[in-house]
DNA sequence: CTGAAAGCGCTTACAG
DNA sequence: CTGAAAGCGCTTACAG
């Protein structure tokens, strides 16, 4: 019935008196057709707007050109340039990208896993930072089952998880660069706010931090180490807590915050104390988003380059190959770390 | 070869000793299916850990149960608040959502409502806020070619598209109600940051301007309205200019920014010339970001309900109703505009 | 309540 | 260089 709306790579065989092998040749872009042909069937295509559904792409082929990405959510930009990254460099490669929001993944019944293998994908990318290792059990089996389907390829360091190819931060590495930076400003005490108490791993950056105090031959406070989730809001909370529980004279006068989430809460919560910033207290953050140089006093922060993470990871899953790699950072210097009042 | 690994539909049926058809309707949650086939049909189907192809679906069924939206970018956060709302609510109701970052429709030679036929999608939702005037032509023509192939929502005021099932922001009416709460601040000079010189209707931030001074029986000082794209550089190097093209005394007490980020550029840029933050200069903003509580001052601004609006998208996509409203807004008053020094 | 068969719109051997 | 035919994995009338 609804003839005049159909446009099918049958129809267009009929009005270019070709078969639909040949419409589906030139479609592909296969040498074996005539200059002639190939022109025809071109001119009916374009006059007809059409358009191969890629659906039917994806159902008679093997590969369906799409993509899929999972993370825990966008409105942190730190994942939003995460997916940009993978989104534009997928296009680039001639897929399409899925987003999966983590939430989702998250639900009552709903195996994670095989929601993804639903969808016929050409390819996975997992952001497994920032799982609770509760979860782990779970994760392993479901990651274990969707990697029957479709390659997979990982994003955060998780060691249980190694086996996948996976792109990752040494997020003790840049916690020790933070400790070494502030300790050249002539700071000593430093404090930590982030990092995750049920993660257990070399690249956790408490591991870091802790590490940078070794080498810089400085006491190890436990008082000066809190964990947090990455919300400004909990790093007002962690660091009111902190200052609560000390003396004055055994405040920090550093802080290295998870994110810049959390150093934006430290700032308002330093500053609700009437503490100068930066002279009182310093801080660093992480993920350098788009706000950071914009906070007053504008924000020293690690640069993550996420969206070249992102592009890295599509590479790495088209790939196939088998890789465990790191990811690059450098450190942003801004305006709220300074040389130690104390020190001076 | 590969039957190993093979999962069909065809398999269940073979192990359960029933037809596809049967499988297909106790996948579907059909009635007509007796308990206990159903029963036996359920225990294969968990077994194998079969989950049915959503791509074969697509492919028979009429429907694909997958939504679309095209946004400029994630980036911006004002986007992702959009797309997590419409996401939300396409998962709420049982619809995948896909994300179009608008880039991709910019591309060279690609039709972009082409290629989102190319996808069967069952209706996409369209931000077309921020679209230069200038490719209104083509878009048109777009979109009423896309028409042909899935309903359509569309995100934004442009009047020559309101015969699209529409849910906007009525910009004007936000930028009176800033003059006016300018106004009761006892700010006379009001400068406008914002808005698109080549845009042209009714909803246009700056005749909101011009209504609130008029109201307020201010004069209309063309030198106070500047345009400038939404980003914090833009917005720095907007308000210098300004600054720059006019003697002290004649500088605005107040700015009326575009959006936040923009905001975020005055802000900076007041504070580089030596003007006290908000003595010497309010700032109002709009978006509501996460990031806006946490400058310094804290900014006032207008919370658009992004994450509501996305999730009314969608329920106007899938109702299928023909409508075009407004969507609300509040203004949040925190500290980045205070009374105006010469009205004390 | 259950099943055989057609069909969704393509791609891919296989022939010619 | 070109085409007839099978098949991808489902859903949906249509029979029974």
């Amino acid at each position: 019935m609804k003839k005049a709306s159909s446009n099918t790579i049958y129809d267009i065989a009929a009005e270019a008196g070709v078969s639909i092998t040949t419409v589906s040749r030139v479609l592909r872009g296969e040498e074996k057709v005539s200059p002639h042909t190939k022109e025809k069937v071109e001119a009916v295509i374009a006059r007809r707007n059409y358009r191969p559904s890629s659906i039917a792409r994806g159902m008679a082929g093997q590969a369906t050109h799409s993509l899929g990405i999972v993370l825990p959510k966008l409105l942190n930009p730190y994942y939003a340039m995460i997916f940009t990254g993978a989104y534009d460099q997928a296009r680039k490669m001639g897929y399409s990208m899925n987003l999966f929001p983590w939430k989702s993944l998250d639900g009552q019944n709903t195996n994670p896993a095989l929601m993804l293998a639903e969808r016929r994908l050409d390819g996975i990318i997992i952001n497994v930072e920032y799982l609770p290792m509760a979860q782990n059990e779970k994760l392993l089996a479901d990651l274990r089952e969707l990697r029957q389907y479709m390659p997979i390829v990982l994003i955060g360091a998780v060691p249980s998880l190694f086996s996948y190819p996976t792109i990752f931060y040494d997020m003790a590495g840049i916690a020790k660069e933070a400790v070494s930076y502030l300790v050249s400003l002539g700071h000593e005490r430093i404090a930590m706010i982030g990092g995750m108490e049920d993660d257990h791993d070399e690249f956790r950056r408490d591991m870091g931090y802790l590490a940078g105090l070794k080498e810089a031959r400085l006491p190890c406070v436990s008082t000066y180490l809190s964990y947090c989730a990455g919300t400004a809001e909990a790093g007002e909370k962690a660091l009111s807590e902190m200052l609560d529980s000390l003396q004055r004279p055994y405040w920090p006068t550093a802080v290295i915050a998870l994110n810049d989430m959390v150093a934006m809460g430290c700032q308002a919560e330093a500053r609700r104390r009437g503490l100068r910033l930066p002279e009182d207290l310093s801080v660093i953050g992480c993920d350098n988003l788009f706000c950071s140089p914009y906070l007053t006093p504008s924000l020293t922060t690690f640069d993550l380059e996420q969206q070249q993470l992102g592009a890295r990871a599509v590479d790495l899953l088209l790939s196939g190959d088998a890789l465990r790699e790191k990811a690059d950072w450098k450190l942003v210097e801004r305006d709220s770390c300074c040389r130690c009042a104390e020190s001076r």
